[in-house]
DNA sequence: TTTATGGCTGTCA
DNA sequence: ATGACAGCCATAA
């Protein structure tokens, strides 16, 4: 198995516990820019026991989304909150404290000149 | 081979 | 602020 999905699973397995990434992040770390959705079926093809941490991924919002099968959307909540990460009054994640940063360190410089 | 579908996302109204 | 639409393209029929 050499193709996109390889990639993918390659990222999902990135995500540090107690952080999320978004399935548009996780396709642009897996060099698949803008195919948020293949990341989806990924995932949606994952095994029943499978160690990938999949409950990691979230919408763009910071919310659950369900698949059209199985109540995974609940049990993708729980182990979100199992491992320390807060929703809001909607149910959605703060992407802004839990979103994972890859890379980022604690005291390290930027590299980015923003407006410059 | 072609067609349909899909655990998304970013615009535009 | 919500709601609808089109566009990425891999998989399954």
């Amino acid at each position: 198995m050499d193709g996109p999905f390889r990639r993918i699973y390659s990222v999902v397995a990135r995500v540090p516990r107690g952080k999320v990434a978004t399935y548009g992040q996780v396709a642009r770390l897996a060099e698949l820019t803008g195919q948020a959705r293949i990341v989806g079926y990924a995932l949606a093809a994952l095994p029943p026991g499978t160690r990938l941490p999949w409950h990691r991924i979230v919408n763009a919002r910071g919310g659950i989304s369900q698949r059209t099968d199985g109540p995974y959307g609940h049990i993708q909540r729980a182990r979100l909150k199992k491992e320390r990460v807060r929703f809001d009054g909607r149910g959605l994640i703060p992407l802004e404290t839990f979103l994972w940063r890859p890379g980022a360190r604690f005291g390290e410089p930027r590299k980015d000149s923003h407006d410059h």
